[in-house]
DNA sequence: AAAATAAATTTACTGTCTGAAGTAAATAAT
DNA sequence: ATTATTTACTTCAGACAGTAAATTTATTTT
């Protein structure tokens, strides 16, 4: 029986390249061309006959796959950087990402704050921006020209124009059909089944994709963060609500029929807590910050005083300071995140659950191995532990998770067969 | 806002052919031969101008694919049995798998008795044999034996011989990896970690493979029951203990790493009831059969006397004679069954769940709409809501699923590529 | 009998990938 | 310095899956 442990991860992981590192000899039905290209950017800088041998395939299809590549500029080949160990044979020329091939956005729409960043075609930020958007509930079209000019202001500072961006990724809080790129209902809006996708698109010229807040956290972590290394792994995010995502070999996992996952309204106590959605007992009327903050108002004096944030950092400061009222609020709130994690582990068993938001900055979770205790609430039959890591990013996080949405539109598209 | 609805499918569907029923140009990445042959299987008979249409290929390919099966002699041409309404043109020739092609055997391994099931190519029961067990927890050796003796038994009924037998499907208890065919525990075995699957298949020199029983329900939901027809659905059995499977894309699903879907462990209560798990505030400790009689075990004087069965029996009596504990006991189970449906539509968001197993002929579930309760736990943006079916089975769902399971392997060889 | 129609087959062709043979560029041994 | 060895890369014929279009076949309608 293995161990389970919590770690928290930096933000970033300090690895070459970006994207899912798929493990060796992938099944993938994918062309060549894009395991050929997905391998080069996930290694940073490769040879060829790295790949070959990493993928299974023959030499000679590298060699041809490599040369269409860099014939449309997506790669190049480069001075090997940390080649000293000269062996014999002919010495191996290393291959990586053109970053400049392609561009792309990735913007996050929000109740308080809008965010957007430019990356190139391994991720790197080359622009980024917010803007603070106050109205809740607007009409559609006030919420494409919050978009529009995120977008005009995003090129404005990277210097760049439209038709120069490849994709543009969108991650919207609510009911999201990615498929179809249409948002059936979100807090930001007051019309419903939008179909956002499509107009921005024309608006813009440009391909839009859009999902849900969980999953492109959930695609920042595959993309740039502690799950790039496992094909396997679970997201649950702690925020003013509790989402979940889910990466099975390292794709995201959409359901069945795009929706689902909605592990905050799984119930843990018939006729429990009253949740915002109306219904009781729901995952997340213990657990989000709404509702520790409804419990910090009847045991403390910090009523409706400034933002979610501000008086989640006062209940912080509250208990870390002592005082017992707020101890018990975040206690109990740990006692669920537990049961949230066991009942992933029970349902899902992924290997590893990342616990990301800005949540865990409060609490003391730091004291308590999230994994053991999750553990506990499983079947010990369940022989591999599930590891439990915390990830607290910074406010880019949706951004970059809604870039890498674009980001595998874009690869997909110049990967394709028969150009 | 679509209906939801508890409907109780009678045992079979009364459709031709078995398997599930791919929707027209489903995107499998399949070779065509497995496709056609795949829909040759689950539409009965078909001409080879419609499978064209239907799976968007080319009618050429069609031909050839289809002369390649029937050399194979997995398929025939065959009179097409309803076709009078003569039109212009050639007359389509309808094509038709060949039954005798191949034989399976499915096997089912339990506390009680064991069954097992010959079939042919489209899962005709050619013979069928029921064995009592009674020793539970026996080594790995007595229960090879048995199956060995199933298998000679069952091939003696049947009038064949073992190499006349392409693939052995076994379902058993407990915790299965599918893809090793190790069982890493069970309540039959005093071992763990058996390698089942390959020792049987060095016994009979025929591949084995082994799933879990809630999979290997949710196989015969699939191919013979209510699930032919949708391509996403999710299985929830109660019996002695609460399981579930869930099919994605016409294809089972098994998680991340082979386990999970443990429906029956999820806690929806913190330090709730005590489970047979050891924990407390398992959906099972307030659903499963043992649990029901744990309480009327207090409530009434049905104190241990005879089998489970039977005191489902008289508990379920007591109950539709009038009896309130009993009736109250039935009450509360329901509860929960109706939580573990909403949880499950919440996390999965399936268009259909099939609740399967000899349970719900005890209860008065009939009268309830399971569907439409469900949908009162779920957040109401939900907008499809999910359909609730019973499906009462006989003893040998579990044979029959264990038959697909084979059935599914020998298809995939028959139908590889470049044979 | 001829025209129309639909099904099935044949044929030529495309794109993807492999395997084997050959070329290139380095180090190691003599 | 020359030759052998090793490894990286390239080239090319060919297998294979699949398509699209022309052709043949079998039937009904006129």
């Amino acid at each position: 029986m293995s161990e389970s442990k919590s770690t928290l991860y930096d933000v970033g992981d300090g690895m070459a390249g970006c994207g899912p590192i798929f493990p060796e000899g992938g099944f993938e039905k994918n062309s060549l061309r894009k395991q050929v290209f997905e391998h080069v950017r996930g290694n940073g800088s490769v040879a060829r006959s790295d790949i070959a041998r990493a993928l299974s395939i023959s030499a000679g299809s590298v060699t041809g796959i490599a040369a269409e590549l860099i014939a449309a500029g997506l790669i190049q080949e480069i001075e090997d950087p940390d080649r000293e160990i000269t062996v014999r044979g002919r010495p191996p020329v290393a291959l990586a990402i053109v970053p400049d091939s392609f561009h792309v956005i990735g913007i996050h729409l929000a109740n308080e704050r809008h965010s957007a960043i430019l990356t190139d075609s391994i991720g790197t930020v080359l622009a980024e921006t917010t803007h603070s958007a106050c109205a809740p509930k607007r009409p559609v079209s006030d919420l494409i020209d919050e978009i529009i000019l995120l977008v005009t202001d995003l090129l404005r500072i990277a210097g760049m124009a439209l038709n120069q961006i490849s994709a543009i990724g969108i991650g919207i809080a609510g009911l999201v059909d990615h498929t179809t790129g249409t948002v059936a209902w979100s807090p930001l809006l007051s019309e419903a089944n939008v179909k956002l996708a499509g107009t921005i698109e024309a608006r813009t010229g440009t391909p839009v994709f859009i999902d849900n807040d969980a999953n492109i956290v959930t695609l920042a972590e595959l993309w740039f963060g502690g799950g790039r290394t496992n094909s396997n792994f679970a997201v649950m995010t702690v925020e003013h609500g509790v989402g979940m995502g889910l990466v099975l070999n390292n794709r995201l996992f959409r359901g069945a029929r795009g929706m689902g996952l909605e592990l905050g309204h799984t119930k843990v106590q018939i006729g429990g807590a009253l949740c915002r959605c109306g219904q009781r007992g729901c995952l997340e009327a213990y657990l989000a910050d709404y509702a520790l903050i409804k419990e910090a108002a009847s045991a403390l004096d910090l009523t409706a005083i400034g933002t979610e944030k501000n008086t989640m950092e006062r209940l912080s400061a509250a208990s870390k300071s002592g005082d017992p009222a707020a101890q018990a609020i975040f206690e109990n709130a740990a006692k669920y995140l537990i049961l949230g994690l066991a009942n992933i582990v029970q349902l899902f068993d992924p290997g590893l659950i990342i616990v990301s938001g800005g949540h865990i900055r409060y609490d003391n979770l730091d004291n308590i191995d999230l994994g053991a205790e999750a553990h506990k609430l499983t079947l010990n039959s369940n022989i591999n532990a599930c590891e439990v890591a915390l990830h607290a990013w910074d406010g880019l996080v949706w951004a970059r998770g809604a870039s890498a949405l674009a980001l595998s539109a874009a690869t997909d598209y110049f990967t394709r067969e028969s150009r």
